[in-house]
This record gives C-alpha cells, structure tokens and sequence, in this order.
DNA sequence: GCTATTGTTTCTGG
DNA sequence: ACCAGAAACAATAG
C-alpha cells in the first residue's frame, strides 16, 4: 500500500501522541521488522520517554524521542499505523505498541516487509542521513534527472522511476500514473528519452507527488476519477483519455499497467 | 488449491 | 566498480 502519500498518512496517525509520555512498550520481539536492531533494547530505552516529533521523507519515517532515542519506520508492503485506545493489547499483526496514558500508538504488518529501527545518540542516525533528494525540493531538478536517467540508460524506465535513490517515495502505482501522464512508454530504456519527454517526466513526477500528498495524506482521499490508479488494478481497466484498454505487462519486475495508444 | 499483491535486499552475471 | 535482472523474504485476499 504505501507510497510517498500514504506514508505521509501513516505518519500523521500519531500526531495525536505528540509530546506526551510513553508509559510502556510492547514489541513482538521475533519478528523480522526488527532486523538490525534490538528491539529489548528499544523497549526498555524509550520507556518513560517522551514522543517529540515525526518526519517522513519519501518512504521512510523518523521518530524522535526525548533521552535521544530515535525510531526508524518503513511500512513496506503492508505496514500500517494508527492509535487504539489506551490499554490496548496487540494482536497477530501489531508488532510495535507504545502505550501512552490516553491512547495505544500501533504498528502493524502482516507481511513483514516493513522495517524498525532503533538508534540512541546525541545526533541523528547514519540512516536517516541516506536516500535520494525529495521530489518536491530543489536538489530534484533537471540537472539530476538527466544524470540519473543516463546513469541507468539501459534498464527500461519504469524500472528506474522505481529507485528510491533518484525517486524517493514514488512507488508503482505513482510511477504507472506518472509515465502514462508524461506518454511514456514504460519499456523504454531512459536513456533513450528524448528531452521534450525528460521534460514531461520532471513536470509530471511533481505534480503526482504534490497532488498526492495534498489529495491522500489529510484523510487517505481518493484521487480524481481521471486518474490512472482508478484503472491499473481493475481486470478490464481502461485509458482514461479516450477509453482505450489498457495493456499490463511485468516491467522492472512489477506489474504495469499502460496505454499503448498514447505512451510513447 | 491457484493467483496476485502500492517494497526492498541480495545474489549473479555482465 | 557499477549496472540490470531475478529470486528471496512472508502473509493474505480473491
């Protein structure tokens, strides 16, 4: 499920605990999530800790708490946050539960792709510092995506508007809306781009990114009715332009859904 | 049963 | 050293 957007509205299901105390923790200790880390460790340190902030840039999230205690989340595929009352007890799937005086904040997965982090320092985690440029900043413009598109020149783009290194938080369901509205053909090496297309790539990736975040983040809406995403899941789904069927292929390793008519 | 899944990491071959 | 592609990870929904 998430993407830039959606993480950004996982992220917020906690704001409600902002500043307060976490009286206790409660982690499913085994699970893969915690890789790297050690999640005893994580539960004893933050308890009594105050929740301070929270951060997400592209797919990750940055927690900080006080004492200098920092989570690090990645939903994965089937990550979810979201609060429950207070006493709350996990159950199969809610593998990290901070228990505060008013409210239980929750996260959950069931595939365990998703990952947490723990650091305790004075300054941020070398992780945190890792990742490319946020889409919406001024460090991603034409310059770098030329670069990045010819650094990996051979591989077909939809591939590469999948790497989190040149673009942080799109995802597949972004990347497909991304491509068919810039008509980009999703098999076409991105090195084979010609500018005007270069062109509509940037200008289109930004505005997914910002009107996904404005659309889905306050309160997980959906997008408009001509967006693609309404269409690429369906069995039977159609080009949103003129109605076309759209053709699903796996391109870079995921399903693609694309109209040939009007991608390039 | 079988298929599919909005993500990364790791390995292999070039 | 870098890149591209496939497999692995794991659980559930249809």
């Amino acid at each position: 499920m998430p993407e830039l957007a959606e993480v950004e509205f996982f992220r917020r299901q906690w704001d409600c605990g902002l500043g307060k105390q976490i009286v206790a923790v409660q982690l499913h200790v085994r699970k893969r999530i915690f890789r790297g880390s050690d999640p005893r460790v994580m539960a004893r340190r933050l308890t009594g800790q105050r929740f301070l902030r929270s951060h997400a840039r592209g797919k990750q999230m940055f927690l900080e708490f006080s004492g200098g205690n920092w989570i690090g989340i990645h939903l994965g595929m089937s990550g979810r946050m979201r609060t429950e009352a207070a006493g709350f007890r996990a159950e199969k799937h809610d593998h990290v539960v901070l228990q505060q005086a008013r409210r239980a904040l929750v996260f959950s997965d069931a595939r365990l792709f998703g990952r947490v982090r723990f650091h305790h320092g004075k300054t941020e985690p070398a992780w945190w510092r890792t990742g490319g440029p946020e889409i919406g900043s001024e460090q991603f413009d034409r310059k770098f995506l030329d670069s990045f598109l010819d650094r990996h020149a051979r591989a077909p783009i939809k591939a590469v508007v999948l790497l989190q290194a040149g673009f942080s938080g799109i995802g597949n369901w972004m990347a497909d809306e991304i491509l068919w509205r810039a008509k980009i053909a999703p098999s076409i090496p991105a090195g084979r781009l010609f500018s005007a297309q270069r062109a509509g790539l940037f200008r289109e990736t930004r505005f997914v990114a910002r009107e996904s975040l404005r659309i889905i983040s306050p309160n997980f809406d959906d997008p408009p009715r001509n967006w693609l995403i309404h269409q690429k899941w369906k069995r039977a789904g159609i080009c949103p332009r003129h109605g076309s069927p759209l053709r699903k292929e796996i391109i870079g390793g995921r399903t693609t859904a694309w109209c040939a008519r009007c991608q390039k």
